[in-house]
DNA sequence: ATTAGGG
DNA sequence: CCCTAAT
């Protein structure tokens, strides 16, 4: 699937032609990740490598390239407005002697890809400043030396890699390792330095981020086949080779580290805490633990749990957090971060990491409007209702945009309502009469809006949207009607039920039904230990008789009294 | 497709 | 009411 070199190149490209326009992609040329990483090593751009999302696309470097960079840097460097792409000058290329060399691996890719990445822009002190000439040129030399002319070619990969760390000594490795990965090491095998530097380099180029979801600044999920093609097409065997040198070097810890569970953890993990260089290595005994795959479920309520308290932060890291701050631009706010550039700290406009989708669902959404076919029939309740409704409307503090239609009644009105009658036990029925005209009144206001799904389109959103999408509070009607059903048909059978007893309510499904006979479950265990309480409840819903309480009471009995003594303490618990 | 159960 | 898993 994802092959080659080229086919993330041109991934990339496609993306920076559609983020920045042509401008900066016309520079374009194809390159070499490792030796990009190599450089971009040289230059640490924070405390976090950003994971890429696209394959960088580092293209030669020829001088005219970097001099028409340079000279576009310092000529942006001057606007301020134009930091608004700020974090596309991250790069300020080191006094090397690669600068005249027409091989120092292009940063045009790089810095589309700091472009797309919004990395901010920051040179920190403890890592590898821009000061370390020595390590820079020191590398460059590697890098561009004659010796590895092909070092620079287009196509070049690992084996040019390993060509250009094979004239560095075992000190500048670890000085290159160091810089690729952020972390000291005292590994004196020269192979598996190289080896894990190349691997480094190459990995950290191609690890694509499809799929992938950022979660406590963790990569999980997604990225295991895109990461094991990643490997095949690249360095599969490279790893493999690492970690058999790394065996045979058990002098030397720090070899091991962070290596012995690489295809035991996540990949993507694996790739964080190794090449990210930035990861708590003291946590690396966590990672002696073989790490379970998550189940479905766990990530579910992870990422509900964080999710949660991450939705406002992750918009902006918290390694921006610091530096962000709120500025008044010609009346608008804007919000920027601090940036440190050239030794001087300036403001930029703050753009997040995180393209935004688009809601999923509109506004519209929350109200009913969206649902024509929601409910395509008129009830009886409810066709009842519109009479009274249109009766009660004055005094009912009623949706202003609503028009109170007393719209012709269905034909099925007659029937079902007949039906109705039939369906119910005489005991239930006197009930019904009795209780019909509260719940009529309580139900008016819940219900009244789907009676006119022509007319709903004129409610103001605002009063609409407050309502829970989809609720449609129970009539007592509907109530008596599912404790027949469950007497007639039985717990359980709620398809049956709603087939024979609910066929009129299309908004009712079987599900709802079975909810709802949980809930008068539970409420005819609470009401239980004080009959005096009858069918009062705490607050304003609809007030359940007593007698259709013991009904549920009955039936539930009468079907499962193992639930319902899970039921009855339940319930008093609840109550007390 | 239906049901049970948690959220 | 929504969602999911289990059946």
């Amino acid at each position: 699937m994802f092959g080659t070199v080229e086919d993330y190149g041109e991934m990339f490209q496609d993306n920076v032609v559609q983020t920045r326009g042509a401008s900066l992609s016309s520079a374009n040329q194809i390159g070499d990740p490792v030796v990009y990483k190599l450089v971009r090593s040289f230059v640490p751009l924070g405390d976090k490598f950003p994971y890429p999302t696209r394959l960088l696309n580092p293209g030669l470097f020829q001088s005219e390239t970097v001099e028409a960079y340079t000279e576009n840097l310092n000529s942006r460097l001057e606007s301020k407005e134009e930091l608004m792409y700020g974090s596309q000058m991250f790069f300020t290329l080191p006094d090397t002697n690669c600068q005249n060399s027409n091989q120092l691996p292009g940063n045009e890719g790089l810095v589309q890809s700091e472009v797309l990445l919004q990395e901010p822009v920051r040179f920190p002190s403890n890592g590898c400043t821009m000061d370390q000439s020595m390590d820079v040129s020191q590398y460059s030399n590697a890098t561009c030396s004659p010796k590895v002319p092909s070092a620079s070619k287009p196509g070049f990969s690992r084996d040019t890699g390993d060509k250009c760390l094979d004239n560095l000594s075992i000190k500048s490795l670890q000085e290159t390792f160091r810089a690729t990965f952020g972390r000291e090491t005292t590994c004196k095998d020269k192979r598996w330095l190289k080896r894990r530097i190349t691997m480094g380099l190459i990995n950290s180029c191609v690890i694509p981020t499809t799929g992938l979801t950022v979660n406590d600044n963790k990569l999980i999920g997604g990225g295991q086949d895109n990461y094991n093609d990643t490997i095949d097409a690249y360095s599969k065997d490279t790893v493999d080779e690492g970690r058999a040198n790394c065996n045979d070097t058990p002098s030397s810890p720090d070899c091991r580290k962070g290596h012995s569970n690489d295809f035991q953890r996540s990949p993507v993990e694996s790739f964080v805490d190794q090449y990210s260089g930035n990861e708590d290595f003291e946590g690396e005994l966590r990672s002696a633990k073989r790490v379970r795959k998550p189940t479905r479920r766990f990530i579910e309520e992870i990422s509900k749990v964080d999710g949660k308290q991450q939705v406002n932060e992750s918009l902006i890291p918290l390694k921006d957090q610091r530096s962000i701050s709120a500025v008044s631009s010609g009346g608008r706010v804007v919000v920027t971060r601090m940036v440190s550039l050239a030794g001087s700290r300036i403001q930029v406009p703050y753009v997040s990491h995180v393209r935004r989708s688009r809601p999923r669902e509109n506004i519209m959404a929350l109200g009913e409007f969206h649902s024509s076919s929601w409910e395509v029939k008129t009830t009886p309740e409810e066709s009842d209702l519109t009479l009274r409704q249109y009766q009660l409307n004055n005094d009912v503090n009623r949706v202003s945009g609503v028009k109170s239609v007393a719209g012709p009644v269905p034909k099925e009105l007659a029937i079902n309502h007949q039906s109705d009658k039939d369906h119910s036990k005489p005991n239930l029925s006197d009930v019904n009469q009795d209780i019909m005209e509260p719940e009529h009144i309580d139900s008016s206001g819940n219900s009244s809006d789907d009676n006119h799904n022509t007319n709903r389109v004129d409610l103001p959103i605002m009063q609409s949207a407050i309502r829970r999408k989809h609720h449609r509070a129970w009539t007592l009607s509907e109530v008596i009607k599912l404790v027949e059903g469950v007497s007639r048909y039985g717990v359980g059978k709620w398809s049956e039920i709603k087939r024979l007893s609910f066929s009129s309510y299309a908004y009712r499904t079987s599900v709802d039904l079975k909810d709802k006979w949980r809930n008068l479950l539970r409420a005819s265990f609470a009401q239980t230990p004080s009959k005096r309480m009858g069918s009062l409840k705490k607050h304003g819903s609809m007030a359940i008789p007593s007698q259709v309480l013991l009904q549920v009471r009955e039936l539930a009995q009468k079907q499962s009294p193992a639930k319902k003594a899970r039921m009855v303490k339940n319930s008093r618990n609840g109550f007390l």
